[in-house]
RNA sequence: GGGCGAUUAGCUCAGUUGGUUAGAGCGUCUGUUUUACACACAGGAUGUCGCAGGUUCGAAUCCUGCAUCGCCCACCA
């Protein structure tokens, strides 16, 4: 037990604790077979980032079903981890080495390889110790990086079984090609963006009907050299006829067939289409129908080669789209030119559209589809919110083949080799072909493959590669038995496709077992996104984006969590605004101070366990408040159970927030006030508050770790090497096993008194007696429970209301008047009332009372109501009306009384 | 074109099976060095719950349509 002092200091608190946690090693996973395993793996965020409010969001909630369930008593792991983020990191590694006068190219694959290493190392890794920050709780002796060696294996081995399996093969395909990157992408890596473009028209004269022009609009006619036919319906009637003839190309000047194609839309435009099959998805289906050239005239970055002629060769494929439109014009070939918005797909990455390129790459076709399908649907596989299994089911019915090849090196190098000296090596002839983890015997005789995975298409084993997979000694040590199938994931729904359907699918294939066993995870937690308070993405072009390292510094770690925790309702975006986190603090502030004041208002007693401080409570002692603190703390508890089983976070941060600061702060520490003064009740009062706030502490301590770790030691709740995080936050049952029953109508009555005192503060702030501490009161109390009530709590009435005196009378009084839940309350003004204000406020009063009575008898009037409405609702209606009548009649009678 | 969200106080948002007089935080106004906390305390003001229908004794909540904003998916050149 230490002495608490004034002020609240996050920083010193959170780096002493973060520290001693980590130093004692309690973050760590521990494959306990008597308890329950609880288990979630990180989502690996790049290993050169930087963390973001989205980070924050994101392991935040992580952290606090983590430490729940270690508070809840089970065997819980955190795995952390880092991405080598392929295309990502490669850009930035070849920026650094541009800058130092080099080329990837010059320095070689290997040698780029340890200079890329290097700056991984030097540059990266600054995210886990933001992390660190932010108090997550990971098990960090098991930090996993997807280049590590061991991870290295099982995603190599995912190909080599895939690859035998017949899942994955290498094929000339129209990929989505980024002339910037220099790399395919995959179909979800390519962002539709609508654009404002051209939409030219232009017409082809037909040879064998020379004069005649066929009608044809294109956005793209710096492709018309790669054009090898012309594609109309074979339902139109307008050329059905022309199907097999021919137009001039032109340039280079050439004739190329007409064919009829039903994916020619008749609607559009004039319903001709011109095909380039090396440069269009769907003009490449049409060539392979029709068995047509295809004529590729773009180089891979984008300019156009030789084939497109001298004119066009070199130059970049924009500048050509105009040089294009130019010549047609020169040969009086365009028709029109209008403006025209398309959508355009472009690289993520790149931030340049995407161009269809026909080049060799490697696919998959997805394992375990159906069944991925299945264990969602079915719910073995739930989803938070919901409405993102629609979203998933949606993807993987409509799946097409992955392209996983990249033309980067960093990342993991696809394990095939081909044999020297074989021209066209044979995918399915090991003799020309190998394929394996390790590589062939006699690797001189062999050269590998140049591409590398996607980095998608590593980190899709995550789940169970971060637990020594597919090294049966490896998951021994690492207890992937116990600790697979992962409890929860949390991520965002942006990466839905991307990562969760992927992993989904991933261990529905390598894991053994029964489907319950070879999912990855139990539930996914979808967050929503943080946007700045215009509703934008945060980004750093746009420089929205707090550093929340910079929140934490002035607001305290806990703050932040807090704050941000309250506002995320379950999947919905957040508009972030530092107001929020200010709420938080505030909060930690509060409960700062709240504890300070338990240790000013008198000696701690035997805090060490529940049952030591329900010891110390003499129940002959106990009063209403303290019952109906006891309920309030009670129900907040029970609530919270309810929240963490529907993952309703804020909801819970929100019932923590209100009974710890209206129902314990606001009222019954006010209370305990006047009943410290009292040395026989004394020591019950102070047990009372120890409980409140033991667990109040426990409550909160997965959203705010830090504070409610220091206060936990400081008030004597936890011995000295022991950690909050493995206390179990249930009383009930230990409240009753220790004789101490709870009285539930006490809460009912403790409700009136409050509504006495806002009421009494109301009266004298409307008679501008507010400051006067020594006012006198006069009160007629509707019944004798009432008049007691109000009697047996007049020295903590008098206090919290700064009253002299609460005298109880008989007859009314000429003086002003509230109606409280207890009786007519009147303050004494020795004389100065201003009748003209009190009349106004009476009447004021009088007509809300007469609009709830009127509306309220309508109701009960109605048979309807009054037949098919149930019991309780009936009853109460009939109490309420009862009450407001009896409201009503006095103040008509005071009316009277200062109207005469 | 298809799907999914959102629309509640000046602002940002809760409101989980339909049920008393719709809540919170911030902001705002009035007061307060009341011996834990001004990151606080007390009191006040502010809402035809996007619009139009429907179901029901009863709708912010359920149904239908519409509007506005946002996101995702989709090969119309």
């Amino acid at each position: 037990m230490s002495e608490i002092s004034k002020a609240y200091n996050p920083s010193e608190v959170e780096d002493k604790w973060y520290k001693e946690w980590v130093e004692s090693g309690c973050f760590k996973g521990e494959a306990d077979k008597s308890r329950e395993a609880y288990s979630i793996v990180i989502p690996p965020p790049n290993v050169t980032g930087v963390l973001t409010m989205g980070h924050v969001l994101n392991n935040t909630i992580q952290d606090i079903l983590i430490r729940r369930a270690r508070q809840k008593g089970k065997s819980a792991i955190w795995i952390p981890g880092t991405d080598h983020a392929g295309v990502a990191t490669q850009a930035k590694v070849d920026a650094y080495l541009r800058k130092q006068g080099k080329s990837a190219k010059e320095l070689g694959r290997e040698k780029f390889m340890e200079v890329a290493k290097e700056w991984r190392d030097k540059h990266g890794g600054i995210i886990i110790e933001q992390l660190k920050k932010l108090g997550a709780s990971c098990d960090w002796s098991r930090l996993v990086h997807t280049l590590d060696d061991d991870y290295a294996r099982g995603v190599l081995t995912a190909f080599v079984h895939l690859f035998k399996n017949g899942y994955i093969y290498r094929g000339k395909r129209m990929v989505n090609w980024c002339p910037k990157g220099l790399t395919a992408l995959s179909d979800e890596e390519v962002i539709m963006r609508p654009q404002k473009s051209k939409l030219y028209k232009m017409k082809y004269e037909i040879v064998e009907k020379p004069g005649q022009f066929l009608e044809i609009s294109t956005t793209r006619p710096e492709t018309i050299m790669g054009d090898t036919a012309v594609a109309v319906n074979p339902n139109d009637e307008r050329y059905r006829d022309l199907i097999g003839k021919h137009c001039w190309r032109p340039f280079p000047r050439a004739e190329i067939v007409i064919v009829g194609d039903e994916s020619v839309d008749m609607e559009f435009g004039t319903g001709v289409l011109k095909v380039t099959p090396a440069h269009d998805p769907v003009d490449f289906e049409i060539g392979q129908r029709h068995g047509l050239p295809v004529i590729d005239v773009m180089n891979p970055d984008g300019t156009l080669n030789e084939l497109a002629g001298p004119d066009f060769a070199g130059m970049d494929r924009f500048k050509a789209r105009n040089a294009a439109a130019k010549k047609l014009e020169e040969l009086g070939l365009l028709v029109a030119v209008e403006d025209y918005e398309n959508n355009v797909g472009y690289s993520e990455r790149g931030d340049v559209p995407i161009e269809p390129r026909l080049s060799d790459q490697w696919f998959m076709r997805y394992p375990k589809v159906d069944e991925a399908r299945e264990v969602v649907a079915s719910g073995k596989i739930k989803f938070w919110p919901s409405r993102w299994e629609k979203t998933y089911d949606h993807w993987l019915e409509g799946i097409r083949d992955w392209c996983i090849s990249r033309q980067i090196w960093w990342g993991h190098r696809i394990p095939v080799w081909y044999r020297k000296g074989v021209e066209h090596p044979h995918l399915d002839n090991p003799e020309e072909v190998h394929v394996s983890v390790d590589g062939p015997s006699d690797p001189e005789n062999w050269v590998q493959d140049e591409d590398s995975l996607d980095t998608w298409a590593s980190s899709w084993i995550w789940p169970f590669g971060v637990m020594g997979w597919p090294d049966k000694e490896k998951e021994a040590e690492l207890n992937l038995d116990y600790f697979y199938p992962t409890s929860d994931l949390v991520t965002g729904p942006d990466i839905i496709f991307f990562w969760v359907a992927r992993m989904i699918m991933a261990g529905l294939e390598f894991m053994p077992g029964d489907c319950a066993r070879r999912i990855p995870f139990k539930n996914v937690y979808f967050t929503g996104i943080i946007r700045d308070m215009q509703g934008r993405k945060m980004s750093k072009s746009l420089g929205n984006s707090p550093d929340p390292l910079d929140i934490i510094a002035r607001y305290g770690a806990d703050g932040l969590r807090f704050g941000v925790m309250n506002c995320a309702a379950q999947g919905q975006d957040i508009l972030f605004d530092e107001q929020r986190v200010e709420l938080g603090r505030n909060f930690c502030n509060k409960l700062w101070n709240a504890c300070r004041f338990r240790q000013m208002s008198g000696d701690m007693g035997d805090n060490s366990s529940l049952k030591a401080i329900v010891n110390r409570i003499d129940v002959s002692k106990l009063d209403a408040d303290d019952h109906a603190i006891l309920a309030n703390l009670e129900k907040c508890a029970r609530q919270i159970e309810k929240d963490y089983a529907g993952y309703q976070f804020n909801s819970i941060t929100q019932n923590i927030y209100s009974f710890f600061w209206n129902d314990f702060c606001g009222w019954y520490l006010e209370v305990s006030k006047a009943r410290l003064s009292d040395e026989s009740a004394k020591a019950t009062v102070l047990a009372v508050q120890d409980l409140c706030i033991r667990q109040t502490l426990l409550m909160l301590h997965p959203f705010t770790p830090f504070i409610s770790e220091e206060l936990w030691h400081s008030l004597g709740y936890g011995k000295e090497g022991s950690y909050i995080q493995n206390e179990c936050p249930d009383f009930e049952n230990a409240l009753g096993s220790l004789g101490l029953k709870i009285d539930e109508n006490a809460a009912a009555e403790i409700e009136k008194l409050k509504d006495f005192v806002s009421k009494a503060r109301a009266l004298k702030a409307q008679t501008k007696m507010a400051t006067k501490r020594d006012a006198k009161f006069q009160f007629i109390a509707s019944d004798k429970s009432s008049a007691d009530s109000v009697s047996q709590n007049s020295d903590k009435l008098k206090k919290l209301i700064g009253a002299e005196s609460i005298d109880l009378i008989e007859n009314s009084l000429d003086a002003p008047v509230v109606l409280t839940e207890l009786g007519a309350l009147y303050i004494d003004m020795s004389g100065a009332v201003d009748a003209k204000a009190e009349i106004e406020r009476l009447e004021k009063e009088k007509q809300k009372f007469e609009a709830f009575v009127k509306s309220t008898q309508a109701r009960l009037n109605n048979e309807a109501f009054t037949s098919k409405a149930p019991a309780n609702i009936i009853e109460g209606a009939k109490k309420q009306l009862a009450d407001t009548q009896a409201k009503l009649e006095e103040i008509e009678k005071l009316l009277k009384t200062y109207k005469a």
